[in-house]
DNA sequence: GGATATAGTTATAATAGGTAACTATTTTCT
DNA sequence: AGAAAATAGTTACCTATTATAACTATATCC
């Protein structure tokens, strides 16, 4: 309908009154889809910095966590932990092989899955990349006292953590 | 260096042993930047749900709403508003003066900026929106109390609020 | 042993997000 | 006033992320 596509203000908007430049979200500061987004953007900019000097996106970074912790972990297992899908775990592996810092080895019980393992490089990075991490979390929350931090973490935890309906 | 390139595991790894298809993330799960994003991650995947009826993105969705609180604000405002860059404006505006959702007014004292405005039938639907998007966030966070949520937006407010040396 | 399921891969497409260069207008400075 | 610089918006382009569908090779089920 066309008589509907008509401005709400009167006739002339009063653009008379600039805004300031920025202004304030209002009803969107009480949206919490919104705040999430905003600070992750915030903590993921810091996350870049840290890791520009090793070139480690962050998917690159949670998979070596997990290969770490669980050495000869399968793809599908990984795609489910990190809740990512098994073409995105191709590459990402991938990525990770090529820089020698993983590798795939066949499963000789089940020749169609690949034990993923940590190179003796990928080892040494990834210890230091943990490093980078947990300051850079710390710098991206820098306005939080070390409880905040804690409670933030364990609410964070709390809503993604029950997986209700789900994938 | 291709002596660093063997697996850290002795000589044969232990697949036979095979994790359960989903592994915890350990270290993992203490990083604040992959808490955010997987909780980010499930918010989103509600709101999607709940806007899907109306086809609407969560960018279009804040723009609306931020349009809505400041009738006839800048393109450029509207971008710092929401941290995000002009040629991105441009598109999600776009879209919503194509639905008749919003629409551009050249300013008369400037003629270089354009103030946004909401369409009637853009109104009606921002209002509706916000009732879908508030029930959203408030499924996707069941696992919370209402105190517990109170709080979680509080601290990631104070987070990304704290703008140190960013843009 | 043939149907079915699974692990991984490839190809492809949609989308978000970001940079650079361009147009039109306004402001600044001499 | 007029040239130079700045600003608002736009266009074109490029990259990364993420999802989908189709394909292969193995393995399991009846």
């Amino acid at each position: 309908m066309t008589t509907s596509k008509k401005p709400t203000s009167p006739e002339r908007p009063s653009l008379e009154e600039a805004y300031p430049t920025t202004v304030e979200g209002l009803v969107l500061e009480e949206r919490l889809g919104y705040a999430l987004r905003r600070a992750q953007l915030k903590v993921f900019k810091h996350f870049d910095e840290a890791m520009r000097e090793h070139d480690i996106r962050p998917a690159q970074f949670s998979s070596l966590v997990v290969i770490e912790g669980y050495p000869g972990v399968t793809q599908s297992s990984l795609a489910q932990t990190l809740s990512i899908d098994p073409p995105r775990v191709v590459s990402l592996i991938n990525s990770l092989e090529e820089r020698g810092l993983a590798m795939r080895v066949r499963c000789k019980r089940d020749r169609r899955s690949h034990g993923i393992f940590l190179t003796k490089t990928g080892e040494a990075l990834v210890g230091r990349l943990k490093d980078l991490a947990e300051q850079s979390d710390l710098e991206a929350t820098q306005s939080l006292s070390e409880i905040e931090r804690r409670q933030l973490l364990t609410l964070l935890r709390k809503v993604y953590a029950s997986e209700e309906g789900g994938d």
